[in-house]
DNA sequence: ATGATGGTTTAGAATCATTCTTGGTTACAA
DNA sequence: TTGTAACCAAGAATGATTCTAAACCATCAT
């Protein structure tokens, strides 16, 4: 354990605000999750905070990392039909580009146009659109 | 079994470029999902067939619906984190907007921008680059 | 301290989508 | 016809994710 970095203190300040309690088990996963860049799968983390916390459990690093995405502290990706979730720290918007060979994600700022990703071989782009369709629109609501 | 569209004639041919038998349930699955825009999952074009089709296995829905993909008819999205994989008859270059209310999936060509997308409220875009990542680049190969 | 309360964790079972296996069937070639 | 390879049905197996039940632990009132 070594000092808290700037996201780790913002990171449990998002749990303070969500109301959730700063458990052992949740500062681990916040430490193993927030400054990789990796996006690493719920196996991966949990993998690690094994060897520390022999008693953690795979639920534990599910349910917690659920609860960290409410609680905008990370968010989750599913970016290959035969993958599972992939988890990211850097919750300001921007993209993704994957590897085809190796399965590797890079984070790629919203600045950058496709043309400008560094040393990215780019073959395909794939834009999804979040929001509301018409007819939810007009059924009103939350 | 009516006459067979332009959409369905292309399908057939891909099988045959591809070298795939054409099978009463290949066929099958083709005028299932050929025409369909609404994005069906591998369930839903299941459930439609096994009513003409009762011998139809869940199996074979799945192992034609990936043939098709390689042969280019299709194309499989997986574009929310509970879903399913979704099958798209569209293989032309598109994006996609997702309502986050009822999950329909709405094409949107690739000419509009996003502040165009008629009738749906965009609250975010999210971008996939899909390519080579340096050191795979360096290794070579296909 | 004691006990009640409610959120949390654990371990394992359950679920769900997807893939694999096995054995039988079909199409086509020799 | 016989052989061969592709194909299919049915159900088992796999793997990711979620659920459940019981135990745990902090907090608060007695």
């Amino acid at each position: 354990m070594r000092r808290p970095s700037a996201r780790v203190n913002a990171a449990l300040a998002a749990l303070d605000r969500a109301e959730l309690r700063k458990t052992p088990q949740r500062i681990a996963v916040v430490h193993a999750l927030v400054d990789d860049t990796s996006h690493p799968t719920a196996q991966q983390i949990f993998d690690r905070l094994r060897r520390q916390m022999p008693t953690m459990s795979f639920a534990t690093v599910y349910n917690t990392l659920a609860a960290l995405e409410r609680a905008g502290v990370c968010r989750s990706l599913r970016l290959s039909h035969d993958d599972s979730a992939r988890f990211d720290p850097m919750v300001e918007p921007h993209d993704h580009a994957v590897c085809d060979r190796c399965g590797r994600v890079l984070d790629v700022p919203r600045a950058r146009e496709r043309a400008e990703i560094q040393e990215f071989r780019v073959r395909a782009v794939e834009r999804v659109y979040r929001g509301e369709c018409q007819q939810c629109q007009s059924i009103g609501g939350s």
